[in-house]
DNA sequence: TTGATATCATTTGCATACGAATGAATTTGT
DNA sequence: ACAAATTCATTCGTATGCAAATGATATCAA
């Protein structure tokens, strides 16, 4: 084939599809995270993930702001706001007011919500396993690293 | 100090806190979906990364049904409902009945869709070498294989 | 052929998720 | 001390994301 011939044939071509979605980290991301809610929801079935996060975060640091927890679980102000309306709707978590800075919402662990998430923390080990379980050990150790990075 | 004494200690203690939820792969990847998400909004404004994949795959593989698109790119049919509802709107995306199959509801790029996804595409890649600029080449691949596993 | 199943799409309801705007309260800078 | 900037919380609007129920159509199996 001429040199010509095989131009005219690159320009006749179809516009190259070399860039594939399904091989995009963020479309993977996406999908990974899709399959660990699910996984969770198998295993807690009455509980999100945001709610299980915000329920064990207030477990390791008790009474604190609304605000700054959800800087510590990666939540947007107006989402934790949602979250922790509706964990005080079912008893979880109670709120007060701050004593001092009166801007200040203070979110805490009822007995009822210490009760569920000490309940849950067994179950949330069995979910963090089935998500990775498609690693081995040694890989599970290296992908946590570099997710880590990422995050 | 007496074994009592250590024995006492130990049931006074505060539960233990051996499950952190900062290093539960759940919570980071929600955190890594969160960064990649942010990223790409940073670089793309005008489209959602479920809208982008929705165009891109349409780019692939052409005109297909509603819900075989939501297969492609991992979208639930109430999802991608509103993805493609919000895509016609703006005229990136048109849709047509089946002839044959009655029940199917047919997915194509117009004209002006599929220029916003060959314009977007190179902004893609950024996005995607922005996402994983935390690693280095090698930690990429490895990451990559790892998540691809997860996914 | 026809009755049972399965598939496709839609709708409703609920739960994140976040930008932007707003108001109240506090802190900072001079 | 006081004006400016910041912080905390709320609200609104928009966009996923999914379960469950529904209706229309198509396929399968006895």
């Amino acid at each position: 084939m001429s040199e010509e011939n095989l131009l005219k044939l690159v320009e006749l071509e179809e516009p190259e599809h070399d860039y594939h979605l399904q091989e995009q980290v963020g479309f993977i991301l996406r999908k990974a995270h899709q399959r660990h809610v699910s996984i969770f929801a198998a295993h807690i079935a009455d509980l999100t993930p945001p709610q299980f996060a915000a329920l064990a975060k207030l477990r390791d640091v008790g009474e604190t702001s609304q605000n700054q927890l959800g800087t510590l679980i990666a939540m947007d102000a107006a989402t934790v706001k949602g979250v922790i309306d509706r964990l005080k709707a079912r008893g979880l978590v109670e709120l007060s007011k701050h004593e001092v800075d009166k801007r200040r919402l203070l979110v805490n662990l009822t007995a009822q919500g210490r009760d569920a998430i000490e309940r849950l923390i067994p179950l949330a080990r069995d979910i963090t396993e089935e998500t990775l379980a498609p690693l081995s050990p040694k890989e599970v150790a290296t992908f946590m690293k570099l997710l880590a990075k990422l995050a």
